[in-house]
DNA sequence: GAATTATTTAGACTATATCTAACATGATAT
DNA sequence: ATATCATGTTAGATATAGTCTAAATAATTC
């Protein structure tokens, strides 16, 4: 991944590219794994320079807020996070909590009167079930 | 709601009908504001018998698991509840993580090939965006 | 380079949820 | 009915995830 391309994706959206932001962007964008706050914070750290748990949190939320990153909420377990790259859906696995990446494809979105008042900024489309890890295990039960 | 067909559904998924789990699904099957597990508590309490935070818990867990109760993870925020009635999908807001319904209607569900060997149980089409409280604070920043 | 603003930091703190192990209750068998 | 066994409940301890604070540092502007 180009350096300089993040640079430009994190200023683009005001925010200043430190060592500390810029090393949890490049992970998320070399890792699709869908990682948790805790696993990006012990990886950054595994490179100098260190950064704090509070840091990893706080750029993890501006990062998010800027669009550059999404957060996924699983019931029950940590977040996890993904760099938005190409548009896709996701899968959670319901035994292990896994998030897997699914091949985009178009959702329709709501009759305009079931929002009502409400300002609509995206539709999002998860599948649930079991990972091909956790099915064979659970078929045998 | 008829206490008799509560009774009927827990017993139906093999679970017995104690007063306080029965007042955790009456409680979501009067209530379709996606309460907390902590709002659940504190309500169904406000009438006896009393029910520990541990029970609240447990039993949330047992109605999600026997398929009568859905959780609804939102990014940042306690987990909310809603008994599984009619079909829906879900608004969240961005700004306050509010979780309201949205009237329910078919979505595509994905090419197989795309699901490789994972076993697919549901399709959870979640809406986002602003709600039509927060709607207009928003605009006018 | 001084002033200003954004960012980082360690660690305390909060919120949410689970675990433990003793006890109570309901169901089944005798 | 009484004993037995499985299921459910409880208070409080514990775990996990995430936020807050206030002081220090780094980047940017004047
Ligand atoms: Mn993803
Ligand atoms: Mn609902
Ligand atoms: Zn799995
Ligand atoms: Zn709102």
């Amino acid at each position: 991944m180009d350096p300089e391309a993040i640079r430009r994706s994190l200023e683009g959206r005001g925010l200043r590219c430190t060592a500390q932001r810029y090393a949890v962007m490049a992970f998320l964008m070399e890792h699709t794994g869908h990682p948790t706050a805790a696993e990006i914070f012990e990886a950054v750290n595994r490179a100098d320079p260190r950064s704090s748990r509070a840091t990893t949190y706080n750029n993890l939320r501006d990062l998010v807020q800027a669009g550059l990153v999404r957060e996924v909420a699983v019931e029950g377990r940590a977040a996890r996070f993904d760099a938005k790259g190409m548009r896709h859906h996701h899968f959670i696995c319901d035994r292990c909590g896994k998030v897997e990446d699914v091949e985009w494809y178009d959702v329709p979105r709501p009759a305009s009167g079931s929002l009502g008042k409400r300002i609509l900024r995206e539709c999002e489309l998860i599948f649930r079930g079991l990972c091909s890890k956790c099915a064979p295990r659970q078929a045998s039960r």
